[in-house]
DNA sequence: GTGATGACGGTTT
DNA sequence: TAAACCGCCATCA
């Protein structure tokens, strides 16, 4: 396709490795892809990406846990949907803390406990 | 080539 | 706590 952006693919890649349940922000996202500083890019990915790939957008959200859309807007009333139906649950647009993905944070707490 | 925009982030009021 | 401000980078007029 001409419209081919490499780093688009390795975004797609990286939201695909969100667990069910989970949730992780723009910026968390692009500097697991190799992209720091780009959230803004993970956002336009997203917007690109296709269906094919059923990428899990709706687990994505802002820094400060609230979703990316105004609040009654019909995108985040189906992002709503979907993650209330993996079983997070949200405050207004915001999810909470305790729901998000912390690959590395969550093995080295774990190691703290022990 | 310049300026404005955006599914963002962090800091400051 | 919420809102405003600025910075960042790719896309578009």
């Amino acid at each position: 396709m001409t419209t081919t952006h490499p780093s688009y693919a390795r975004i797609w890649h990286t939201v695909l490795q969100i667990p069910l349940g989970k949730v992780a922000s723009y910026g968390q996202i692009a500097d697991l892809a190799g992209l720091p500083g780009r959230a803004r890019l993970v956002g336009k990915a997203l917007g690109y990406a296709p269906p094919e790939l059923a990428v899990p957008w709706h687990r994505v959200l802002r820094s400060d846990c609230s979703l990316a859309f105004p609040a009654g807007s019909a995108m985040a009333l189906r992002q709503r949907e979907l993650l209330q139906s993996e079983g997070v649950l949200l405050n207004n647009n915001r999810v909470r803390k305790n729901d998000l993905w912390q690959p590395d944070l969550m093995e080295l707490l774990f190691k703290l406990k022990y």
